[in-house]
DNA sequence: AAAACTGCCATGAAAATGTCATAACGGCCT
DNA sequence: AGGCCGTTATGACATTTTCATGGCAGTTTT
């Protein structure tokens, strides 16, 4: 499995290098910065699963950096865990009230922080704490690897894999083709939008069981997305 | 749209009520219990949308109540925020590890939990948190790409979704036809204004629906609007 | 070496779009 | 009432966009 990407927005220097360790420790990929507009940079040209944003930070500020990552369509859904001082409640509902999805005051444990972590990403992304997805009649096993549908064992090659456990973990959302190649092909793939289709047309193909019908909806002009069922 | 239910399993009842009131105020449906196991009993019968738990709780401990409904098939994907004492790590770092979502220390401010309860639920649901626009019997997803009237879902072409989305992002306001262009066409599109008025129509006819009254209301020599209901 | 996988293109089908001609409508005047 | 004029509604149509599909050649995997 994938490792989770990180991105750590952190003035403190010291506590930016242990919790970096840490991190890197528990199997999560790192990339951290103290500044707010490198991170907002660093955050555009590789989305990463999940930002720790540091409150008080150098350039944009930390409340800042929250609106514009949530404004940002590549990013607008990327979990955000705020890093605050114990006494600024106020900072804190403002940033609840921003899109932050957590924070934790300091001083706190990395145990703490490693645990709010995980919880975030098994609740936004199953499939990245080695969770079974479902979705509707489709079930995804990210550590054996597998995908069914009604009992029946799928057979995908590893581009549909990869494409069908996106969209796994982002039910209903319609995604671009521009998105999807970012996502499944890695940001900047040179890859023709066109060869998407494709791609779903093999999916499609090769989840059809039982004359179900077809869960992936096509959006016209606008990209494709998985419905339950 | 529908009131996010909320089960509240809390002890102390002078907070319950509380926040019992704050959250019903603020348009949520509560139900409120001091028991853990009732609190299993009323989460089995009607799977609320959120469950806020107190750690220390009669009947069953928050620990164990969290279990349980994450082993239940129903409620496994039910968020859960608990509320702690403050100097437990430990607990909140078990409860996390157990597969709460989130948890906040007492004492707390009611405005912070709702502010948190938002946060998770906009994760989680987000037709509950306001990312759907509605005026009046129309509901508007623009994440899923979905427009449904009375529960009916609508199909509509991408320039009638662009349209109806403009005009439900302004509801009631008249826009003239040249103004919709800019807005829905882009500006310095080279388009008839009259061509307008065929998505309208075509617009009109997509949204019928159990012959309720058009919502979109023609005003001559000026332009068009949309209209709750 | 065989099989599986990938990306791309050509083709045909379907959906969406912009225009126009014409009918219907609304307000206003006599 | 009736008639007139400007505005809007509607159906039809040609064109353009967008998508689904099958095939193919080059690579990678087994």
């Amino acid at each position: 499995m994938s490792a989770p990407k990180l991105l750590l927005v952190e003035d403190d220097k010291a506590l930016a290098e242990l919790l970096e360790y840490r991190f890197e420790s528990e199997g999560y990929a790192v990339r951290a910065t103290a500044d707010g507009d490198e991170a907002l940079m660093l955050a555009a040209e590789d989305t990463p699963d999940l930002v720790i944003l540091d409150w008080m930070i150098e350039g944009a500020s930390g409340l800042e950096v929250c609106r514009r990552l949530r404004r940002e369509k590549s990013t607008a859904h990327v979990p955000i865990i705020m890093l605050t001082a114990r006494e600024a409640e106020d900072d804190r509902v403002r940033g609840l009230e921003t899109g932050a999805d957590d924070y934790i005051t300091k001083p706190f444990s990395p145990r703490e922080l490693l645990a709010r972590v995980a919880a975030v990403l098994r609740r936004v992304r199953p499939a990245l704490a080695g969770e079974t997805i479902e979705v509707g009649d489709m079930r995804l096993d990210p550590v054996a690897h597998r995908l069914e549908r009604r009992g029946h064992e799928l057979q995908v090659g590893p581009t549909e894999y990869r494409l069908v456990k996106f969209f796994m973990e982002h039910p209903r959302r319609v995604f671009s083709r521009g998105q999807l190649l970012d996502a499944v092909w890695g940001t900047g793939s040179e890859i023709e939008e066109r060869t998407v289709d494709v791609h779903i047309r093999r999916l499609r193909k090769a989840i059809t069981v039982e004359n179900v019908r077809d869960p992936i909806r096509t959006v016209r002009s606008a990209g494709y997305a998985l419905e339950p069922v």
